[in-house]
DNA sequence: CCTCATTTCTACGCCTCGTAGAACGACTTT
DNA sequence: AAAGTCGTTCTACGAGGCGTAGAAATGAGG
């Protein structure tokens, strides 16, 4: 999965934050601390479109959003690294390991839902 | 996290697949078909150990090792994603969502030891 | 038609990474 | 000890990614 550069990762940030389809004019404001060109957020869409991070519909003002939530995209990236990582087993029972107990008390609940009994279908 | 280039992470497999330290030539060797110079190897592993991920001993031949294991890696790097991706809920839920049945007993499994009970220590 | 905001095209400088030669250092052998 | 061999460090270069933006083209409103 191609990965992203700081401004790159800071636009995404935005449109993932924004809910609803936002302008490059939007964006540029949003990011009013690092004073970019309009030119250069348009580079950097374009750039994120290509990586397929971003789409835009064709009304004037064209108007930029995420193609995929900011969730989705961290557990994609989170399953891609698991993927990558030779023994699934050991890099889960290190990752669980990691997890505070708020959130290991969330994990347990999400995988009781999804079935302790559901046939392995 | 500094991320790795190609050839920097196929150094790091053998590495990791390794069971004790390496030294270049044998690197080398187990890189034998990409046919590299020996300086590129060296290179390569400053490279790697500026960024903290391998260490050598002072032995003659040099030896490397890795700084962290395969799966204290990934496991990390599966944390940082997390925890850069603001709702964590939201990410672990779309996270076990795409995980096959046969690890999400595994997760249960490992989540129980933790213990539902265990208090927080 | 003319003007102005938007969009696309092109470019440049910096940094990372794959790649390796050149120079330097250490161990071996005569 | 001189010399040869092998390992290590230093330096460099070319390609590509990314932040950055000017210049050129395009389209909407008066």
């Amino acid at each position: 999965m191609a990965s992203l550069g700081d401004l790159e990762r800071t636009v995404m940030d935005v449109l993932w934050a924004a809910d609803g389809p936002v302008a490059a004019t939007g964006l540029r404001d949003a990011l009013a601390g690092r004073d970019l060109a309009l030119t250069t957020v348009h580079t950097v869409l374009s750039r994120l479109e290509a990586k397929g991070f971003v789409e835009h519909d064709d009304a004037r003002p064209r108007r930029f959003r995420p193609r995929a939530s900011r969730a989705e995209h961290a557990a994609e990236l989170m399953h891609e690294v698991l993927g990558r990582a030779g023994d699934r087993q050991a890099v889960l029972a290190r990752f669980v390991g990691g997890v505070d107990p708020e959130e290991a008390r969330l994990l347990r609940q999400l995988l009781a839902e999804s079935g302790p009994d559901t046939p392995t279908r």
